[in-house]
Order: structure tokens, then C-alpha cells, then sequence
DNA sequence: TTCCGACAGTGGGGTCGCAAT
DNA sequence: ATTGCGACCCCACTATCGGAA
């Protein structure tokens, strides 16, 4: 298949809004497509690369060459070129990746130019991604969709996955089966605001458990050896001895938990996240790198045990399994309860441990992996601040022509200016975006650009972060974490502003 | 030789609008 | 009315390369 195919069957995607209809041009595609490239089809289709990453990004993709006038460019040809790219290391590296990309691109058209380049800066902007591509597999390959998903909770990549039902049909998706030592999509939780909305939402006695801002973790144990991957399904063994070390002591050597590792302080606090992520991160000297910050492992999931697959029983069944085989200190601290009031109690306590929050647990619903299924219920606390707009950038795609993301400052009293703490885009509305763009044109100060306006420091919003965290980017040396805008506060002048003093308390 | 900027990639994430159910 | 999905981006960190000091 030539990748002109897919470059117009994604622009006829991108053209339709309904759901239905996208799913119509992916699938009509598949139906076309090579059994030998078909993995490759479902990747780039799904805004994937079947090479995950290959080295090239946003400024690599700046000056494309002159494009050609006909297409020529097969999907394999296009693979297999960014296997070259991927494969060059060391030094001259960079040199020899510009130079095959701009081969590359100077041998498609402008079009495939565009969809290439899209996909590589992994904003392909179709409207179809992995949820509507599963769909568009199950039409193609004429299965049902839940075959295709079962199979993709189990693989976890959808070309793979994709692949095996059109060559190979509902028998081939069967094939899939939990195996110790690959990856499994891990099961997602949807949010709510306290622990009582989230037992009325499950709606009956559940688990309530701490929730650790540290990283996710996967932890396969086949005989003697252990594997352990992170939400994305990288393989992390490395990283993390103290977690293998963890597993190889137990007493089952067959083994698939789900868990979380985190850096706690000799007081058993947590560190802040940061602190965990980069121990995560580290490869280059883990063993000193364990000495100066420890991490330490909570499991709360099982998903086989000693040859018994667990994924489909309930959750209160699977937990059984792994208080079995998991000393209680590996164990995530959790309360089964139907009581919204010592269920609330149990996160006040979660949060005076250091703790971000609970997770609310269904004790019935299977491992749903990948969909941000109903059974689990993750509950934060959220702080408010009311903070001056100081800037703000031009959105893009629907957002093209609003100014959408902006520049958060809080006030500081010494100075009488305001300090930068972050920027957000989040809680805006259609209408609200219409009426801040207006509104802050108004208030521009100096050149409208194409990237951003800077403001007088007038407007006031009220912003909900989760948090606020050390940086090195912001002047205050602080940013929000996960800031959202929840109103404009109108009714306020800058001089009411929130102080960066309040500010400075929230971060220990 | 060492330092540092730029870039890519990955960790953590929330909320909106639309289509479909 | 509810649900699922994609789009829209955030900040922090590490690794790497390659040029400057």
C-alpha cells in the first residue's frame, strides 16, 4: 500500500465529524491493506509508530525539502526508513537523522509530507486515535469489538493486535492470553471530588485506598526472573531493583501485580514527585541512585497468581490473592467500607500522611484495563487561588483565533508586580474562550504576535491546582500543579489577587 | 576537557465538546 | 442523561548530542 493511501484516508477522516463515518474510512482502508503491512497501516491510522519513537520531533520537522509531484512511497519503504533513523546513535547521530529525513521527505508529496510530519510530531488531529481504531479493526476484520478488546487489554498494541484480526480472524485474537512477561494495559480510575460521591457512585461497600504519587508499576515474576514495566508498558526492570528484589522474595514464582513505587523519606513521608520520577528515570548510576533515594513498593492488584489467570474475577477476589502471596507491608493500606463517613476518615488520614488522596474501589468489577472504567474512583483534594492573568498564547485546531492558554501570576506585596506561577488552558469553555479573547485584547500591552499577548495585570481568575511544586522555569522558583481555570472572579481587582505568600505555604 | 543549551521522550495529569448510546 | 473519546495543553525530569568555553 502506498502512503498517499493513508495520507488521504486520514484527510478524509479528519473531514468527517461523526464517529461513525471515521470509522467508515479507517475500516474501508483496512479492507486494502497488505497482511504484511497492516501493522503498520493501524499504527500510522491510529497516530502511532510501530517504532514507538524514533528520534525525531518538532524542530527536526522545521524545513521540509521541495516535495515531489507523484507518489510513490510505500508503507513499508516509509518503516523502514524510520528504523534507519531510529537506529543512529552516537556521535554524528543527529547529522545522520537530518540527512535521512530529509531523503525521506524529499521523496513524498506534499500531502504525504503533512500526514508524515503529523504523525511524527504525534499530532496526526484526525479525530481518531486508539478508540475509534479498534472499531474501525473490528469492522474491517468483521469481528466483534470486544473480541478485539480483550485482545488489546491483554497485548496492549494495537497494530499487533489489529494485525492478528484481519489476517487472522476472532480465532487469531483468541490466541491472546495473559503471559508472564509481557506488559498488560493497566486499568485506569475516574475522578470525584469526595469519597462519598465516589461510594455513591459505585454504590455499595468498596475499598478505599491510598493513593501514592509516585509511578505506576507493572511486575512480572516467571521462575527467577522478574520484569517490571510503567503505565506506557516500558520495560523498567532495571531502574528499580528494590521492587525486583521485592518479587524475586516472595514465595509464588508465577506472578502479575500491579502496584506503585515510590520515594519515601526515612520518616516513611513521601517525597515530592519529582523526586521519584527522576529515581525512576535514572540509568545511568542506579546504584548510587538507590543509596541517596530508596524507593519503596505498594501493590494493590493481582493479576495471576500461581498459573490462575485473575484479570476477569472481582476485584475483592483478586485482592484475597494478593494479600496471599504479599507481605502486608508490600500492601497498599486500604479500608473496605460502605461508610462515606470512615471513608472520608480514611482519606483525611491518607492526606495527613503526605499522600495525594484515595482510590475508591468497586470490590466487584473485573481488571478493565485501558478505559477509565467505573470501578475505580481516584478522590484528591483541590486547592483554589485567585490569580491575574498576565499573558496569554493562541490556541490551535479548534481553539485557532482564541486566546486559550494563559500565563498565571499571584501577586507579591513587595514589589506591588506579580510572579508567573504557571499557565493553563483547562475548565475553559467554548463561550468563556470567546469572552477572554475579547476581554484580554482590550487589555493587550505591547505587540500582538502570533504565539502570545501580553496583558495588563487586571483580570482575575480563580484557578484549582493540585499542588504546588519546586521549578526552576518560573522566577518564584514555584509552578501549580495541574492548575485548572474554574471562573473568572470579576467582581475582584488585581489588588485582591492571592499573594505569592500563600503561594509559598502550600508547597510543603 | 568540561560545561551547557537544545531537543526528544517519558513520568504525572484535567476539562471540554461532540457523537453515540 | 450518560459515556467514551479525542483534543487541547501543563510542569518536571533524564538522556543525548554537539558546540562553546
Amino acid at each position: 500500500m502506498l502512503l498517499i493511501d493513508l495520507a488521504r484516508t486520514s484527510t478524509a477522516v479528519a473531514a468527517d465529524s461523526a464517529r461513525l463515518a471515521k470509522i467508515r474510512h479507517l475500516a474501508e482502508s483496512l479492507t486494502r491493506v497488505e497482511p504484511d503491512e497492516a501493522e503498520i497501516a493501524i499504527a500510522y491510522l491510529s497516530g502511532e509508530l510501530p517504532q514507538r519513537a524514533v528520534g525525531v520531533g518538532w524542530a527536526g520537522l522545521r524545513d521540509p525539502p521541495e516535495p515531489r509531484l507523484a507518489a510513490t512511497a510505500t508503507l513499508r519503504q516509509v518503516d523502514d526508513f524510520l528504523d534507519r533513523i531510529k537506529a543512529q546513535t552516537g556521535p554524528g547521530s543527529q547529522a545522520a537523522r537530518k540527512a535521512l529525513l530529509t531523503e525521506l521527505f524529499g521523496a513524498l508529496t506534499r500531502q504525504e509530507q503533512v500526514f508524515l510530519s503529523r504523525l511524527l510530531r504525534g499530532e496526526l488531529r484526525q479525530g481518531a486515535l486508539n478508540g475509534v481504531m479498534i472499531e474501525a479493526v473490528a469492522k474491517a476484520a468483521e469481528v466483534p469489538v470486544a473480541e478485539v478488546r480483550r485482545a488489546l487489554t491483554l497485548r496492549g498494541r494495537l497494530p499487533a493486535v489489529g494485525a492478528a484480526a484481519l489476517n487472522g480472524g476472532v480465532e487469531a485474537l483468541r490466541a491472546f492470553r495473559l503471559e508472564v512477561g509481557r506488559p498488560v494495559s493497566p486499568m485506569l480510575a475516574q475522578s470525584a471530588a469526595s469519597v462519598s460521591a465516589a461510594l455513591a457512585r459505585i454504590g455499595g461497600p468498596a475499598a478505599v485506598e491510598w493513593k501514592l504519587d509516585g509511578v505506576r508499576v507493572q511486575a512480572h515474576r516467571s521462575g527467577e526472573t522478574v520484569t517490571v514495566f510503567t503505565r506506557t508498558l516500558d520495560d523498567v526492570t532495571a531502574q528499580v531493583p528494590e521492587l525486583v528484589e521485592a518479587v524475586g522474595a516472595l514465595p509464588s514464582r508465577d506472578l502479575v501485580l500491579d502496584g506503585e513505587v515510590i520515594a519515601l523519606r526515612p520518616d516513611d513521608r513521601p517525597e515530592p514527585f519529582q523526586i521519584t520520577s527522576g529515581r525512576v528515570s535514572n540509568r545511568t548510576d542506579v546504584a548510587r541512585a538507590r543509596e541517596k533515594t530508596p524507593l519503596t513498593t505498594f501493590f494493590f492488584d493481582a493479576l495471576r497468581v500461581d498459573g490462575d489467570d485473575l484479570l476477569d474475577l472481582p476485584g475483592e477476589v483478586r485482592h484475597e490473592a494478593l494479600a496471599k502471596v504479599v507481605p502486608a507491608e508490600l500492601v497498599t493500606p486500604r479500608l473496605v467500607t460502605g461508610d462515606a463517613a470512615s471513608g472520608e476518615a480514611f482519606f483525611k488520614n491518607a492526606l495527613r500522611g503526605g499522600h495525594e488522596g484515595v482510590v475508591v474501589k468497586s470490590l466487584l468489577t473485573p481488571y478493565t484495563a485501558g478505559r477509565r472504567g467505573a470501578g475505580w474512583i481516584k478522590v484528591k483534594p483541590r486547592h483554589t487561588l485567585d490569580l491575574v492573568v498576565l499573558a496569554a498564547e493562541w490556541g490551535h485546531g479548534r481553539r485557532q483565533g482564541r486566546l486559550f492558554n494563559l500565563h498565571l501570576g499571584a501577586r507579591d506585596p513587595l514589589t506591588g508586580g506579580f510572579v508567573m506561577l504557571g499557565k493553563t488552558f483547562k475548565g475553559l469553555t467554548d463561550e468563556l474562550l470567546a469572552w477572554q479573547t475579547e476581554r484580554l485584547l482590550v487589555l493587550a500591552e505591547g505587540p500582538v504576535d502570533h504565539w502570545a499577548v501580553t496583558v495588563r495585570p487586571e483580570l482575575v481568575v480563580e484557578v484549582a491546582f493540585d499542588g504546588v511544586q519546586r521549578s526552576s522555569r518560573y522566577p518564584g522558583g514555584m509552578a501549580l500543579r495541574f492548575a485548572r481555570v474554574l471562573r473568572y472572579r470579576t467582581d475582584k481587582d488585581a489588588g485582591q489577587a492571592d499573594t505569592v505568600d500563600t503561594v509559598r505555604a502550600l508547597m510543603f
